[in-house]
DNA sequence: GCAAAACCATGACCTGCGTCATAGTTGAGG
DNA sequence: CCTCAACTATGACGCAGGTCATGGTTTTGC
């Protein structure tokens, strides 16, 4: 909340630039649908704010008066069990929303969002935003698009989750990862969110120990490898190969 | 779809009674935001079909041209895995619409409906359903709602179903059945959906022997019993207790 | 640049449950 | 009423993967 803008050589992991409202906004490929004016209003109401790597932006089950969007870093949404253990439903990165249906319907976000890495994120206000939101019916039926389509791949989730084995669960999610943040490079694909084990432990519904067994034996085989948190899938096919 | 309205002392699960196409809308919490009017248009263009048991009134991946609302008797909504294990993600009950997101976005439907038992269910067409949705924002609306909430949900059993062990997920199933479909009886509550151990595996993303089993033991335990395919819960929190 | 914390790695153990096999039960249709 | 198919039930067996324990390596914060 504190930082200021780096002035010497900005590392991009670490110290983030800090984007503009309206920038933040203009990424996002849903509020995209708002007209200039409601475009600038949105802007001018909200706030840029930052977060820390592993820094909870709300918990669960809170009723929240903004939701967000990412600027720039990485979000993850997260709920958990009644044995203790976390799930990551998704990550959200730069352009996207957050907690959105949340303030739609005033239910509250059911689920913990939590900042991946150093993130900065708009906070747009609930009481500002859901007049602009109510007489926009592009925007609505953006929603509807999203939503559905958000739900599609939930119920796909589902099913692989619950029957799947812990390879080809860890391979979905990288899968996942890769189609959404995912850059071509070199030697691969590269994952653009900073993750640790954990992280996809959560995501893949398993322990830390059976991922990194996973994806130990996958390093070995030359088919991803790991710098700084960031993987690379070398080997498509050979991660295909689990689905 | 040869069916005649049965003429004797009617049978409710064999011989479930042809309702009418307006009754079906009406009674679906979704429609009923359409105006007089285009309740009545659509009823004019949709036409009533009935399933058999076990009968699929489509396959996933199928481009439909229309959607459903169960009448009477119950759908449910499933997706294969690759390793040709099948998943159920919901079931569909009296007034409930089905496949109507695959129609809105033209994706198609990614999941097959299976009628679960002799059912009666309006299909009411593409053609004609899209001018009355694309003018009617309540509707819109409404829909955003429907889909958060399931989405919501879907969210909810993934984190379940991914960490869960056998038994708290069959728990979660009959809860949540229980919960859509009960009604309380002197005994307990009574799952009015038929279901073979079989359908219970598909939805808790497990084998049939092992929901057998759990199954069992719960009779033995006296929590639960089954007539005829028709569960009732005795011991509502014995259930509980493994979430 | 050092200490502490977080993260990664690997082995040993053991149990939940998937798999296979076999048989009893129910119920729908001729 | 009899038959066949679908469903329920139970046991035996094996292994995937959860749990615990221990140690190495990388990050992070002072």
């Amino acid at each position: 909340m504190k930082r200021a803008v780096p002035d010497g050589e900005p590392d991009m992991a670490d110290f983030p630039e800090r984007p503009t409202n309206i920038g933040v906004l203009r990424s996002s490929t849903l509020l995209n649908s708002l007209s200039e004016e409601q475009m600038m209003e949105v802007a001018g109401i909200s706030h840029m704010a930052f977060a820390e790597r592993a820094e909870t932006i709300w918990l669960n089950g809170t009723t929240v008066d903004f939701f967000g969007v990412v600027g720039c870093g990485f979000v993850k949404m997260t709920r958990s069990t009644s044995h203790g253990q976390d799930v990551t439903t998704e990550v959200m990165g730069p352009g996207q929303v957050f907690g959105l249906l949340g303030v739609i319907d005033g239910m509250g976000c059911p689920q913990t969002a939590r900042a991946i890495c150093p993130t900065w994120y708009l906070k747009v206000p609930k009481r500002g935003f859901l007049p602009v939101y109510h007489q926009n019916v592009i925007l609505k039926e953006s929603l509807v698009r999203r939503t559905t389509t958000r739900l599609r791949s939930a119920y796909e989730m589902m099913a692989r989750m619950s029957t799947g084995k812990v390879e080809e669960r860890v391979a979905v999610i990288l899968l996942i990862l890769v189609e959404s943040y995912g850059r071509q490079t070199a030697k691969g694909s590269l994952i653009q969110v900073p993750l640790t084990r954990q992280d996809i432990a959560e995501m893949a519904g398993t322990t830390v120990e059976s991922t990194i067994r996973t994806i130990s034996k996958w390093q070995k085989a030359g088919w991803v490898s790991v710098a700084s948190r960031r993987f690379t899938i070398l080997d498509m096919d050979a991660i295909e190969a689990f689905l």
